[in-house]
DNA sequence: TTGAAAGCGCTACCAT
DNA sequence: ATGGTAGCGCTTTCAA
């Protein structure tokens, strides 16, 4: 017997192996596996010593062409590097694992032909459902890969940005409310020429933004000098840093351009904000208050701590895998939720009260 | 037809359904769809297009049942809240997602039995292979789950940390050289009395960092004080702010214990310092200097820039799918290869010359 | 309580 | 160039 085992170890052990082993038949196999009361108990137990000596590992992709769920979640992100993404995608992670959940991650970088390709992938691999954190555009919101999901009836839940005008299912932040916080701190600290340092143009999200600055000026009727709206491709860091050293030496230092403010619509975009200031030696918030928004954990640690809009990450990726798992469950119940995360004002240094002068 | 094709399109398409309308055999829809040189080009196009007006997408479970390769590779990490592992993350999912692979992410912060958990989940997906970032015991190598995936023999990479008495793959830096490194850096400017800031007590990790800051110390010939050596349980930014507040409260600020440099293994604990730093009207580099490991890309924009050892990211991640691949697609020809990139010091503005005094 | 057999979707072998 | 069939590892009838 223990020479048995000892060959059956070096091949992939599967149910026929046991089977064998045991003297019984795969299907009575199968269901002491699984705990089938229709099993007898000592059956179960001869299986179960059996399958561990011989290190035996269900198959689950058998084990999913047979049934019908694969238990595996698909992410599709496309910005890693922004902090924002990586603790939501922990919260995500503690949930999903716990429950033995695999969770294929998936990451394109803007690059939406590779997009496009990672869906088609999650697809094939029959994920349970997705996670989906797309780019939406302001003008056209249902882009192919959305609809590539929609056709397919892939159960998907939208994270961070969504097509408003469609009908789906969401978890994320009220950007909108969140710039129009920060416009507003600025605003009730006696600012008025206030850059909107913001990225992505032409998304809704950039659009969003765009909203909440406008309308915390229209509400006190101040007036918006759109000259002080500049928009990055993306949010990467390194990128801003080069932009904003050029821009604040080409039209802040000579003072073609004054503002005393700045909304930054994303915690990166500030980080690279104080480096500039750092290096071109000024001062925070002296030559120019800042408010942002994501309050990522390190923000605290600049110099001065940086006042901005706290997204509560971790409830946007719980509640987006609650909604993801309430559809999956009960397909003939499903519910269109969308989940919006209230943002609040972390008040630190980076903001100068003009009205104390 | 058009009425065949819609009524189709609402269950899951597979080569069955189009056979029928193709008036084909499921063997020659299979070869068509994998443009195999038997099937003629006509036949080719007829079933594509069948295909694709289906929404056919091929069921890569069944696929891999079938064959032997399931394009999945798995990820087993612990520490997501480190962007070190985030950078590594990135450049693994460039690769991989290129290669059409899927990329299993799994984590666990440090909860063992949640580890194992999932390590079996990929044993049960068939993965290919795995990329591994474990955490190693400094007196017991071997842990239940390295065996666990040695006994199964799944083809592993170990990153960032590894075994070093077992003949494993790995790709990562040279911890000890990186410590060294940063000690020599401060023992050069003048320092003697060097705090060595780390983490994980009882780790390999942590081992080579102290085996680092004594090399450095030996070759000088100067006094190690074991005093100066703090070990924290982890890498969690909020953790170690609260520790070392607590820790500069009681021993450096009343001249308990006296150090004018600090090495911090890891630049999430120097940000925290950092902070510390600020809220307790404390001066880097008058106070104290500090010298750390990563260079992740925000420690430039903290003020003082922080001088930092360069860990190369990309590098160890492609380096992981690098090794990986080749021993997945070369069975009979494996290498057990190590990469060890090289840390190099960037030097930034946290650190003061002692010696100028 | 157990076993035999069909089938999940696909590929590969052997015919034709 | 195409079709029939077996089988990957599992679950689930149906029968005993």
């Amino acid at each position: 017997m223990t020479e048995q085992l000892k060959e059956e170890k070096l091949k992939k052990v599967n149910i026929k192996h046991i089977a064998k082993i045991a003297n019984l038949s795969t299907s009575t196999v199968s269901r002491a596996l699984r705990n089938d009361p229709e099993a007898s108990k000592e059956t179960i137990e001869k299986v179960k010593l059996i399958a561990e000596k011989l290190n035996y590992y269900p198959n689950a992709m058998a084990k999913s062409l047979r049934g019908d769920k694969s238990y595996t979640i698909g992410i599709v992100f496309n910005d890693m590097n922004n902090p924002f993404y990586s603790d939501v995608l922990r919260s995500i992670f503690e949930k999903l694992n716990k429950l033995n959940y695999s969770i294929i991650v998936t990451y394109y970088n803007w690059d939406f032909e590779q997009e496009r390709k990672n869906i088609i992938n999650l697809i094939s691999k029959r994920v349970d459902g997705i996670i989906y954190s797309p780019i939406i555009s302001q003008l056209n919101q249902q882009t192919d890969n959305i609809s590539l999901l929609m056709e397919n009836g892939i159960e998907t839940v939208y994270l961070d940005n969504y097509p408003d005008k469609l009908n789906v299912c969401y978890s994320g932040g009220d950007h909108k409310k969140a710039i129009y916080l920060a416009t507003k701190h600025l605003l009730d600290n006696g600012h008025r020429d206030i850059l909107l340092y913001s990225a992505m143009p032409d998304t809704l999200y950039a659009k969003q933004c765009e909203d909440g600055y406008i309308g915390a000026f229209s509400e006190k009727k101040f007036e918006i000098n759109k000259e002080l709206f500049v928009t990055l491709d993306n949010f990467d860091f390194q990128n801003s840093y080069i932009y904003f050293k050029k821009f604040i030496t080409n039209n802040f230092k000579n003072k073609k351009l004054k503002f005393t403010g700045i909304v930054a619509t994303g915690d990166i975009l500030a980080i690279s904000i104080y480096k500039v200031a750092n290096e071109l030696g000024l001062s925070i918030p002296d030559d120019f208050s800042i408010v942002s928004y994501d309050n990522i954990e390190i923000v605290s640690a600049l110099n001065p701590p940086l006042t901005t809009i706290h997204q509560p990450r971790k409830e946007i990726g719980e509640n987006a895998v609650r909604i993801l798992l309430h559809n999956i469950n009960n397909k003939k119940n499903r519910k269109i939720e969308k989940s919006i995360m209230s943002p609040y004002l972390v008040n630190r240094k980076s903001v100068k009260n003009l009205k104390q002068i």
